[in-house]
DNA sequence: CTGAAAGCGCTTACAG
DNA sequence: CTGAAAGCGCTTACAG
């Protein structure tokens, strides 16, 4: 239990009671007209429907939920609204949610581990009906599990976490990446290099496998030395295109790990003389909002995550009225949006 | 009341009782202890807490509320969170009222006054503690006051709304206006025009005033031909850039209503082979992304979101401790950010 | 079709 | 310092 401030509620709620008096009826057909039961008569439900809006009747859901054993909210816990893709993950997330009849109870984490347990161990507290966490960078599954317990359906999104046997949404990393190689070997290159991104994450690992998949389809097999590691940073990129080009020699093209690796790839190609789009084709992934901006314009994965919310909260809600279905692992559907960045071989 | 689909909230959670009886205590003695009251002796509070924690004891806020008659929840009305301005706010809003010990309820608008409604009318039913509310654009601030009721404290964002006294808090747009017009006044400009936004609008308003004030205080009588008027879009503002200059002939400068319009005067510009920065200076308002890369990088005002949503929280909960003090109408700091869009005159 | 009664999980006077 | 009892606002069998 956290301590917390609180506060009076309401001044003098109006409650059942107040109605039931109102219109001489008892409390439990007050009840009835409210969740709608067929059972009361017509002019009984009038009467008490009109008492109710002369006292401006507000309904208490918490206390119904307890007594109902019920919960009409949900959780979601993101690392920071202020990144434009959780933010409109969120928006989906908050519109799905709402339009079932939940409300969405917000927790950010900051990317803290610590302040992710925090933050879990007050949401629980709220008793939501379930909960969508896109966990915080290094995480201790166990321990989160461990805190939200086995009441309480999680569906986890983006990053994998192990020691938790939740519902696991993610981006189809692997298919996007094939779908930049099989554009690029669609336009004619044949000499492709991956670029950007630590071989140890997950979805630097996905996103390689789509892109050999691609290459191996066109009958192409990948060199392992065209696989260039370099963290996903504009700055970095930039600074490692001479080694792109050391271990990659003969390259027109490059898949890149994300749009911040394409980007600086192109400061580093300019640097040398070579002209992004025309000289030299690229494509990024996540399609922020810089890909559309740049020049040339980066042709890129847009991972639209406002669906992906509210694919989310549908998956939460599915396991939510089904809780011993079996486990789930969906992934999110990526488009490939072809801009300049992406030009034919140089004849 | 509005239907909701609902769910079983927990298989079977772990009460007072059973703690009670895991450990040969009264129901009251483990409130106690978990409110954290020094009544009870410490070999007791040991052993309560021992098996609290063995049996995996979650509190339930509902319950606690309900009979406390208080709330731990503030709710949270934004159009949208796939602006980026105002899921910063949210940020702030949510790590403000998270370390007072709040959880925040989530509603979106989209800028729909009918979904504002109903929203509302949801996240009431919740009965939070207090709510945060942007409003729809064309919001109905008597019906909004009618659907909250007294109970419920409000602190309006951003949007003025006529008939409901609540506390507001809102940029300011006239201070920020004036800082522009005194930059640009201080690099040497006296022939200043406002360019962009409606004149009904209060912000425009505002602005304007807080232009004029700067003029004024170096001496220069605003000429009210030069407040040039147009819809806050890049593609009106480049449109109606003719005009600009056919009523305020002579100009060398203008204080833009906002970002977009900048942004558009600028391509206005470029067409007429004025360079923005170099031969006419502008400033705008927001500090939206595009304002860093745009070329020339553009001067502007920047917000603070993240801040303003911070402080909201602070004026909400303020207002919820203190429910009589007088009605507040605060005004949220900006700052200017001097870039390469407002250079001096050209010789 | 309507009412009296019990109970969701918690807290809080009130006794002892 | 601890326990028995009442009650927050709602819902739901159970009678009638």
């Amino acid at each position: 239990m956290t301590t917390a401030r609180k506060t009076r509620a309401h001044r003098q709620a109006v409650t059942v009671t107040d109605i039931a008096k109102g219109c001489g009826v008892s409390r439990a057909t007050v009840s009835l007209v409210l969740r709608g039961s067929p059972l009361v008569h017509v002019d009984t439900r009038a009467r008490v429907e009109a008492e109710l809006k002369r006292q401006r009747y507000v309904y208490n859901r918490a206390a119904a939920n307890l007594r109902r054993q019920t919960s009409s909210s949900i959780a979601l816990v993101i690392n920071d609204l202020s990144n434009p893709f959780f933010a409109e993950f969120a928006a989906g997330v908050d519109e799905a949610l709402g339009s079932a009849g939940y409300v969405t109870l917000l927790g950010s984490t900051g990317e803290s581990p610590e302040r992710q347990q925090a933050v879990l161990g007050s949401l629980v507290e709220h008793a939501p009906a379930g909960m969508i966490l896109s966990p915080a960078e290094r995480s201790d599954g166990p321990a989160l599990r461990r805190l939200v317990g086995a009441g309480v359906p999680v569906l986890v999104f983006n990053r994998e976490l192990s020691g938790a046997d939740w519902d696991f949404l993610a981006l189809d990393n692997q298919r996007g990446a094939r779908l930049a190689t099989e554009h690029l070997l669609s336009l004619g290159h044949r000499h492709i290099a991956f670029f950007g991104g630590h071989a140890e994450s997950s979805s630097c690992q996905q996103r390689r496998l789509g892109y050999a998949e691609g290459m191996r389809a066109a009958g192409l097999e990948p060199d392992p030395a065209w696989l260039v590691e370099c963290s996903p940073t504009r700055a970095e990129a930039a600074g490692r295109t001479a080694e792109l080009f050391e271990r990659a020699p003969g390259a027109t093209a490059a898949v890149c790990y994300n749009d911040n690796v394409a980007l600086g790839l192109m400061l580093g190609l300019g640097a040398r003389g070579v002209r992004p789009g025309a000289d030299f084709a690229l494509t990024g992934f996540d399609d922020i909002t810089e890909a559309a901006l740049s020049t040339p314009s980066l042709t890129t994965l847009a991972v639209q995550p406002r669906e992906c919310g509210r694919h989310a909260a549908q998956l939460l809600l599915e396991r939510v009225h089904e809780p011993d279905a079996p486990v789930k692992r969906v992934v999110a559907p990526v488009r490939l949006v072809v801009r300049g960045s992406s030009g034919a071989p140089a004849a």
